[in-house]
DNA sequence: AACCAAAAATTGTATCTACAATAATTGTTG
DNA sequence: CAACAATTATTGTAGATACAATTTTTGGTT
């Protein structure tokens, strides 16, 4: 459906302002989607993003400032985060021998199993995007890396 | 910036699955970018969607439910939302004398200036979206609304 | 009229966020 | 090496969000 319809604004200034409109719109949207299928899961997109982030480095910890500026959301109190994860089993905190300061964060075999009962449901979740051709999957991430600058 | 270096992800299972990441991750920034400019103005990207809302319709006033159905993110309380406004004298709320289950909500004309006093500041804030052509900013909103379907 | 269902908004509450302040550890430099 | 600066993480706290439960009012049905 047009962002016009969805929102109910006829007309926008201009073509720049409406990207900014439909970039915010798609966004929430998609978050949304994304949190209703993670949620039978007992995790939210944020802790997702957590878990996916340490998968990719497993068996290698990372320290929180790393798990930060890897995530989707910066904003997110990665400390808050990380500590719910570790409520649920899901990660492992240590603090680093060589640097007390810093705390190496893994993930735990039972964070990796719910990684893959959610995997297996992925490609379902991913075909709701698939209204668009890969081409224009290719350009729309073109044109929004362009748009970052 | 490429994706790829901004959350510093080498690969991604497939255009769609990047698709995905890309549209949350520019929205976050985005949102951010909009947050600090519209700070010292005191409202919040939130409040500035109603207000928004509420001087498109201007000077006819719109009730609660369809305040919320105009805006960009769903989920947000709207209830909350007008009531922080109207501390701030930005809004004015009238239970609907036809249907008194009904809220209208109208702008103020306080409102109205916060709004053109950010106005004038717009256009250096959407100069921000310009690193991509007017053409790309249309082939951008076309695709964004196929993927929503 | 009495009752029930629907519409519209508000409220309760647990959780989460923003962001500034603090703490702990390490590195640097006079 | 003492003092200070920088790095890394945690905490405090006011405000915001999610979402379910509740209230108020209206419309419809018997």
């Amino acid at each position: 459906m047009s962002l016009e319809q969805d929102i109910k604004q006829e007309k926008f200034e201009s073509e720049f302002h409406k990207v900014a409109v439909n970039v915010l719109f798609t966004s929430s949207w998609l978050y949304n989607t994304n949190a209703v299928r993670l949620k039978p899961h007992g995790i939210t997109p944020e802790q997702y993003n957590v878990l996916r982030i340490l998968r990719g480095s497993h068996p290698k910890p990372i320290m929180l400032a790393e798990v930060t500026c890897r995530m989707i959301d910066k904003s997110s109190n990665a400390t808050r985060l990380v500590e719910k994860l570790r409520q649920k089993g899901l990660v492992k905190r240590e603090t680093c021998a060589n640097n007390r300061r810093q705390v190496d964060i893994s993930i735990t075999a039972k964070g990796l199993d719910v990684l893959s009962r959610i995997d297996k449901e992925s490609e379902s979740w991913v075909a709701t995007l698939k209204n668009i051709s890969k081409s224009e999957a290719q350009e729309l991430n073109r044109i929004l890396d362009k748009l970052r600058g």
